[in-house]
DNA sequence: AGCCAGGGTCTGC
DNA sequence: GCAGACCATGGC
């Protein structure tokens, strides 16, 4: 990958195995639109990505190298070599799902944003999970510029109450919404245990917090802490299960389920039935 | 109109 | 330990 810095815009060329469009609208994250057909525009933590592909460059506007370097480069896991984890995939239908949607790499979201997200999502669809969160950044985020607020901080959240949350519409998640957001901004979750403790314990850690069970819990290990071993299990992760590996798992993907995971995610939610 | 959604909690066996 | 009711809301 090349790097410039040009009229306070990055530039990218020659990356592999990365398509935007599909990394940021499949189900990992929920605040980015595509604005035309070659550019994207959204908000991650507190920086605001407004990106256009042109002839396999990727342009970062109103980017530093510096900004670029120490949010976006960890943020799109640019140090993580796909084409080899792919090229290890050995299952017909993970190959299937990896050439069709090339180009997906797992996101590296802020912790309590990604845990927040994810509590939102429970029995929920994405357009209406995006709906809640918007409307959650625009009345408790900071304002950046434009139309653009960052994802409020836990302690913003937790100095508030469930009546305050009503206007998100989120219904029963509001409580658990709260119970995060303390949690989060007492220390009570210490991302140091969620990101480095045995998998085990980081699971246990995230599952106190009131509407976090497994699926919630695997989505911030593996969105919001980089284990890319994580496998959430939702409705058609299930389905995958149940119709294509009713023995397990193949071998091919320890160690790198989730990134497995979200092809087959992606793939089978774009099939009828 | 009714089923479903990137689920979790609580209760009762 | 496991099934089943229930939870708010709105997309389709």
């Amino acid at each position: 990958m090349k790097i410039k810095e040009i009229n306070n815009s990055v530039i990218l060329e020659d990356v592999k195995c990365f398509d935007p469009f599909l990394t940021l609208d499949c189900g990992q994250t929920f605040r980015f639109k595509k604005t035309s057909e070659n550019s994207i525009h959204g908000v991650a933590g507190n920086k605001v990505l407004d990106l256009t592909v042109e002839n396999g460059k990727f342009i970062f506007h109103n980017t530093t190298s510096e900004d670029f370097n120490s949010f976006w480069f960890p943020y799109f896991d640019f140090g993580r070599d796909y084409e080899n984890i792919i090229a290890s995939f050995d299952d017909k239908y993970l190959k299937k799902a990896c050439e069709q949607y090339y180009g997906i790499r797992i996101v590296k979201q802020d912790m309590w944003e990604a845990l927040c997200s994810f509590i939102i999502s429970q029995n929920n669809n994405i357009p209406r999970i995006k709906g809640i969160i918007e409307r959650l950044c625009e009345n408790f985020g900071e304002k950046i510029s434009g139309n653009d607020y960052a994802f409020p901080t836990p302690e913003k959240i937790a100095g508030l109450t469930e009546k305050d949350l009503s206007v998100l519409r989120a219904g029963f998640r509001n409580k658990y919404i709260l119970d995060a957001a303390e949690k989060t901004a007492s220390k009570k979750i210490n991302p140091e245990i969620i990101e480095n403790a045995d998998i085990e314990e980081a699971r246990r850690a995230l599952m106190e917090i009131k509407g976090v069970g497994p699926k919630v819990a695997e989505c911030v290990l593996l969105y919001g802490a980089g284990r890319v071993d994580a496998f959430p299990v939702d409705v058609w992760v299930k389905r995958i299960c149940a119709e294509l590996y009713p023995d397990g798992l193949p071998e091919c993907m320890k160690g790198v389920r989730g990134i497995a995971q979200q092809y087959l995610f992606h793939w089978r939610r774009n099939i009828d039935q």
